[in-house]
RNA sequence: GCACUCAUAGCUCAGCUGGAUAGAGCAACGGUUUGCGGUACCGUAGGUCAGGGGUUCGAAUCCCUUUGAGUGUACCA
């Protein structure tokens, strides 16, 4: 339900009635829940601009405003507030027409567009560490997201698959004779560490690595072969996390480095062709007003970089995918580059005027002192270790729960482990860096992924005791359940406002906000208890119903699973 | 040097298109169970929103400045 959007009709038709003309009406979420449930503040606004005091106008509002409906009761409060409070009969209507409702009352977007959602960008010669989890669980959250609300969504793994690092790498998979087999690339942080070792002490070795560079992109057919089958073997261990991680990346979605290889020149002639770029000790530059250092797009060999690539994937997106809305989920400190690269692909019209270009960035994720986040002799943590470690531990921290047969264990462990490393991290604004913790994670009270996880189980738990189909209408019997009721609502609100802002967080504390009141609706109003009438017990079990699917359905999108038991 | 980001309770974090007495969780202290999962719920205490100035009827939020932390800055991605 689209409360918010609702409201304001009210409101501008009473500012209509009343004479008065507003150019945007923003509704708010009330401060304190005695100031009722919404409320607008933009008559003191208004007041400046008419010259008239604030708190006239307002109650002038106020009496045009239409309470047979959705309102309940509004009042002028303070300098010029107007309080709005949710009708419980309408309440009542609109949450029961919802129980059926596989979206839980959540609308479309009026217009969708074609979105690109660049994310988790692996680099092929190394393994995944945790640097890489930010960027796949947010960019798999926002494309889930807009998905859901009708956008339709091309996901885009950009992965580094080209490079020097490669000659080095196949030269010496060719000399193991190992053939791109999964069994030898297990480790490839050991791999690409071996391979360097040799690169270093053998000058044939490094010489050999350096001719197989240029054989690659020369299109040398058995050096590509010999890439290509280490690509594969990278790309399974890639899946192999997506898979542990319960992200929604697959090969179509792969849109490699060297896929831009044969655009780059044409992206360099047409630079040059609008005097864009300028050649400068050698290199071919992009120098942009402000920036003291130009944007290399050419080095003075001759090579390519990666801001040529990212133009040629810009154009790509923009012009043949035909995205209006383009989103690359990098860490925040590629923030300059990506400012550069966007400004550089609108002058040089190689992305339309109305194609937003978003740089969705994260900041890092720290030790307990503060310090990126590395193994203790300061290598980088591999990311399937820390999602192994994950389910481990919540294996742990669940063992003397409800019973589990030994499948039912493992797939809990599953869904609370990964969950718990996810939702840390969604649930933190995304650009600030954050403090990676354990304990904190995997604790059942706060807000934890494993606090909704609870919830959802008690709720399913409840339904099972009742044992029957629950069938009948919801009713709006007190304050809580009014607030319940509220809250499963602004369901919809929370999800726009997280896909504009590309803010996972926001589905994060609103679902936080969500099972706190539900936690107290629970403790205040029994429902199974024998002398609770029929119709009453009916309607707090419909509510309960309704609660546990927004959590289920919010968390799917983060990529969470509920259970029924923990 | 220049540019960008950040600074909110002891700790971890929300709140930032300006709105009422700045909110959570953890940790501390106290309370609630014949009621459905108590790993729950309720309460107490804890703040110069880094310092200073400005704009405004109104500033944690916008602007300037100082301090502190981090990041980026010509041929890596």
């Amino acid at each position: 339900m689209k409360i918010k959007s609702e409201l304001s009709k009210i409101i501008e038709k009473a500012l209509n009635s009343a004479n008065i003309k507003a150019k945007e009406i923003v509704i708010s979420d009330a401060t304190k829940s005695e100031f009722g449930d919404y409320q607008f503040n933009g008559v003191m606004r208004l007041a400046k601009e008419l010259k008239r005091n604030p708190r006239e106008i307002a109650l002038e509002v106020v009496e045009h405003i239409d309470t047979t409906g959705m309102v309940s009761k509004v009042e002028v409060a303070g300098p010029g507030f107007i309080n709005i409070w949710l009708n419980n009969e309408w309440l009542a209507e609109v949450t029961t027409d919802i129980l059926d409702d596989k979206r839980v009352g959540v609308g479309f977007v009026e217009k969708p567009k074609r979105v690109v959602v660049d994310y988790s960008g692996p680099n092929m010669a190394k393994q995944m560490h945790v640097g890489h989890l930010r960027s796949t669980i947010i960019g798999d959250t926002l494309a889930t997201l807009l998905e859901f609300l009708g956008d339709e969504v091309i996901r885009q793994n950009h992965i580094g698959d080209w490079g020097t690092q490669f000659g080095m790498l196949i030269a010496y998979l060719e000399e193991q004779n190992t053939d791109g087999n999964t069994q030898e690339l297990k480790d490839l942080e050991q791999f690409y560490k071996d391979a360097k070792v040799r690169f270093d002490q053998s000058e044939e070795f490094a010489n050999k690595a350096r001719e197989y560079v240029v054989k690659i992109q020369s299109g040398h057919k058995h050096c590509l072969e010999l890439w290509q089958s280490f690509i594969d073997a990278s790309l399974g261990h890639c899946e192999e996390v997506y898979e542990k991680l319960n992200v929604n990346l697959t090969r179509d979605d792969v849109r490699a480095e060297s896929f831009y290889n044969e655009q780059l020149s044409k992206i360099l002639e047409s630079l040059k062709e609008k005097n864009i770029s300028t050649t400068s000790n050698g290199a071919e530059c992009v120098f942009l007003e402000g920036d003291e250092n130009p944007i290399i797009v050419q080095k003075s060999d001759g090579g390519f970089l990666y801001a040529t690539t990212d133009l040629a994937a810009l154009y790509f997106r923009a012009n043949i995918l035909k995205a209006k809305r383009i989103c690359y989920v990098v860490d925040a400190r590629q923030a300059q580059h990506f400012k550069q690269v966007f400004t550089i692909a609108k002058i040089a019209g190689l992305v339309g005027e109305d194609v937003s270009l978003e740089h969705i960035g994260f900041g890092t994720m720290m030790d307990k002192g503060g310090k990126p986040f590395k193994t203790r002799d300061g290598g980088v943590i591999k990311l399937v270790d820390l999602l192994d470690e994950a389910v481990v531990r919540a294996k742990d921290a669940i063992k003397d729960r409800d019973v589990h047969s030994k499948e039912e264990l493992d797939a809990v462990a599953k869904a609370i482990g990964i969950g718990a490393v996810k939702y840390a991290d969604l649930s933190i604004s995304r650009e600030s860096n954050y403090i990676f913790n354990w304990d904190k994670m995997l604790s059942f009270e706060g807000n934890t992924s494993l606090y909704m996880q609870y919830a959802y189980a008690r709720i399913q738990s409840i339904l099972r005791k009742y044992n029957a189909e629950v069938n009948g209408k919801i009713i709006i019997g007190d304050e809580i359940e009014h607030r319940l009721a509220v809250m499963i609502l602004k369901f919809e609100d929370t999800l726009v406002k997280s896909a504009i802002e590309a803010t996972p967080h926001t589905i994060t504390s609103y679902l936080y906000d969500l099972v706190t009141v539900f936690m107290k609706f629970y403790e205040l109003n029994p429902i199974l208890r024998d002398d609770i009438e029929e119709e009453i017990k009916i309607s707090r079990l419909q509510l309960a119903t309704l609660t546990g699917a927004v959590i289920k359905k919010g968390l799917e999108i983060l990529g969470i699973e509920v259970v029924d038991k923990i």
